[in-house]
DNA sequence: CCTCAATGGTCTCCCCCCAGACCTTTGGAC
DNA sequence: GTCCAAAGGTCTGGGGGGAGACCATTGAGG
């Protein structure tokens, strides 16, 4: 019998405890650069709120990844807590890590977000767009051609952020940035070669030139041999 | 500023607590035909574990189920929680409800959707399907080509639950049912005609086809198509 | 220099949820 | 008829998270 179904319905209705899960929130918004180093995070009381979550918990949070270099806190009037400007680099997960995810979820994930990114590009051209979104887009495209080789992922990660973000649909952005964020891991792993780094650029131009053009298909084909690069890159260092 | 990604990294970590969220996730099983009427959930020690729930909490939920005349539970040795066979009538929930839901997501909703079944079709048909999943996919568009008008909506779900399946990305299923059931409330405001189930019918036709026939190009446009319909049969109503 | 508003830091009380042991019912196997 | 395994039903103790009040710090503005 082919119950998968039975296992997508019934699946953990939390992934972990609040704490937990808070802090894997703050990562994703560092990570997928979402706030930038310098940036000052939503105050704690409003990002409790948001977060639904409550102050003590958030402050928990915080304290992690304070801990853990990603932000720090500052009191009184104009304080807040802040990301770093030296944020810490990604420990490699050797192994034993990379060797449970690729048996579970490798190509769930990958599968996963062909359809949300391809989609994403598809929908985003479909859409005609604000001056606002446009030029968002085009600042995200500028910004990541110009990268210096430690930020790229995160400068990547924002881009195809973006994308998600002119669909106009919370929910797929939302999709994407978690799915993101399961990938990430993985490329932690793997060297970021300049080369491969130039050819990216390129095809997130055409991509991004096909979003403004108002043009689905060549949008969708763009982003799909995109993210056949990446792919293929994934699968043989971990195969 | 074009900060909805501040929105959906920020999003709340948890939508209610374990009790509500375990309703819901029950509640999915049923509705979109994951189990039929007849059938018994799995026993309460397995299920809480497979949800992350307390046996407590998981209890709560099926009694509020029991209430609400969805399931039934009997003691003993092959005992345990059944489907009824008469599944109470979806209420309908008339201009409030949906004016919040049309306010805020409907768009949302519709865009993701479209991203998620386009996307599964196309993987689906990308993929070498093992017999089973074949079979799986045929006896679920029968069913639904012959169900009666009040089942229609549930085997049309679970059909379209057989596509992502079979694409063999549980998180792909997992986020179409989610998105299947914030549609499906809105569908429920809705009265089926005839007319449309047999188009429909032709549609799924046409998909499956495709999927089965490995031509994920042909099987993107006929659920392009058919969510179309959909859609637009919506967007009548609901403006 | 003083004031004040905004922000992080702390404390207390409470409730929900959990883990796990134990009880009860049921019907098939022998 | 007896036994027992598998299921639902019940109880108790403990801990994590939440709500909300209050404190401490800081820097801008008057």
């Amino acid at each position: 019998m082919v119950v998968q179904a039975d296992d997508a319905v019934f699946r953990p209705v939390r992934a972990g405890n609040p704490f937990e899960e808070t802090v894997e929130r703050l990562l994703q918004a560092i990570k997928l650069g979402v706030v930038v180093p310098g940036d000052r995070l939503p105050p704690e009381r409003e990002l409790a709120t948001r977060l639904n979550v409550s102050r003590v918990t958030l402050r928990e949070a915080i304290h992690a990844l304070t801990e853990a270099g990603y932000v720090e806190s500052r009191r009184g009037r104009y304080g807040g807590t802040f990301v770093n400007e030296q944020l810490p680099k990604p420990r490699r997960t050797p192994a034993k890590r990379l060797a449970r995810d690729l048996a579970g979820g490798l190509d769930d994930a990958l599968t996963l977000r062909f359809v949300l990114e391809t989609g994403a590009a598809e929908a985003a051209a479909s859409r005609t767009l604000t001056t606002a979104e446009r030029d968002h887009l085009e600042r995200c495209l500028a910004e990541t051609s110009t990268a210096r080789l430690a930020d790229y992922r995160r400068l990547d990660s924002r881009l195809h952020l973006a994308i998600a973000e002119v669909t106009g649909s919370p929910s797929l952005t939302s999709a994407m940035a978690d799915v993101r964020m399961r990938l990430n891991e993985l490329l932690d792993a793997i060297p970021l070669l300049e080369r491969n780094i130039d050819h990216s650029n390129h095809q997130h131009q055409a991509i991004i030139e096909a979003i403004l053009a108002g043009a689905p298909t060549p949008a969708r084909q763009s982003m799909q041999e995109h993210l056949a690069g990446t792919e293929a890159l994934l699968r043989a260092f971990l195969e």
